[in-house]
DNA sequence: GAACCGTGGGA
DNA sequence: TTCCCAAGGTT
């Protein structure tokens, strides 16, 4: 909780959130996702936008989201649509986790409120993929409710803000706190969004554009020049190097063999190549032995290099040719190289079949 | 509470 | 090249 010492009165605050919104009436960014000044938000867009933003860039994100909403234009239609329909729309997004919980929550806001999406706060949070970012910001912008959405960019703002020292995570109540205290009571959907605007333009992690910030004159960090050092964070470590094989079976008519990986964890429920465990200590050498079929299997030169967000994987490309008739292993099944681009593939796998079928 | 879970872009 | 990090959630 906020020690009476370092809490803003409240006179501060409101000061604070007038400047802000003040600022937002003239620079609010114009989002696909956001609806005019005047409109009313339509919550199921509201929270198809959260979702896919989730630790993902703006720029990333726009192609993505028009696609979803004409593929899916309704919680209705996307409950309603095979879950591969919406793994294959997702991918190349990374999380893919959040594609499941995606569809599962679909599901059951219409199985379990007829369509339409809580307005509360606590009912959105029992909803599979929404976290307490989530569930305050579908609150705030979608149903107008005092709420906060804290993500990276209000971190950011308030620890600047209020020069708060300690690091995160473990700052995320207190920061939670000092952005509720700011709140508006009449306008919560555009305190959010302005406060996440603010720390995307001006706010930013390098460079902060502190001269034109509505906030400068009470920014605790901007008085000591040390806006740029926040918000501190703990040492994270860096994952280790794993290694591994992919084997690209080629058959002389152009099918790829491809298997589908189990529904939880890495990649989960996404398309792959046939490939080995991937173990720091990886046997390069004695890969063959985890060929998913026997064949004449030649090495490409080099390595695919991908970067997990807590482990480098560096995999070595095997390939072989296969008749016909050659029946796929259990679990596999071979796919028309022109209908490779129509399966849910993450990106380690595109680049593992770029290298394999490069001449 | 710490670990796990993708990807692309910018500096 | 390397590092950071972007509208986080789940286990």
């Amino acid at each position: 909780m906020v020690s009476a010492l370092i809490a803003p009165s409240k006179t501060d605050s409101t000061a604070s959130a007038a400047a802000l919104l003040a600022w937002y009436d003239r620079h609010r960014r114009t989002l696909p996702w956001r609806a005019a000044p005047g409109e009313t938000p339509d919550p199921y867009r509201v929270w198809l936008s959260e979702i896919i933003l989730q630790q993902t860039t703006v720029a990333a994100v726009r192609p993505y989201y028009e696609r979803f909403l004409a593929r899916f234009p309704t919680v209705e239609a996307l409950a309603q649509a095979p879950q591969e329909a919406v793994m294959q729309a997702w991918a190349g997004l990374g999380y893919y986790s959040r594609a499941r919980n995606l569809h599962a929550c679909a599901r059951m806001v219409v199985a379990l409120h007829g369509g339409r999406f809580p307005a509360d706060e606590k009912a959105l949070l029992a909803l599979p993929g929404i976290g307490a970012y989530t569930a305050g910001a579908i609150a705030a912008i979608a149903f107008n409710k005092v709420a906060v959405a804290v993500d990276g960019n209000v971190e950011r703002v308030i620890t600047r803000l209020h020069a708060v020292e300690e690091p995160l995570p473990g700052a995320k109540p207190l920061v939670r706190e000092l952005a509720l205290a700011m709140v508006p009571q009449d306008r919560p959907g555009d305190f959010a969004q302005a406060l996440m605007d603010l720390g995307a333009t001006i706010c930013t992690p390098k460079k902060p554009a502190c001269v034109l910030c509505p906030l400068s004159s009470p920014c605790r960090a901007r008085a000591e020049g040390t806006a740029e050092t926040f918000p501190r964070k703990e040492a994270k470590t860096a994952g280790r190097l794993r290694r591994g094989a992919a084997f690209v079976a080629l058959r002389t008519d152009g099918h790829v063999l491809l298997r589908t990986r189990p529904p939880k964890g890495l990649l989960g429920g996404m398309a792959e190549v046939p490939v080995s465990e991937w173990r720091h200590d990886y046997e390069i050498r004695e890969a063959l032995r985890d060929a998913p079929l026997p064949g004449v299997w030649r090495r490409k030169p080099g390595m695919v290099r991908h970067v997990f967000t807590h482990f480098p994987l560096e995999l070595a490309v095997f390939t072989a040719s296969f008749a016909v008739d050659t029946e796929a292993p259990a679990g596999g099944r071979w796919v028309p190289r022109h209908s490779l681009a129509g399966e849910a593939l993450p990106n380690v796998m595109r680049k593992v079949l770029e290298k394999a079928l490069e001449s």
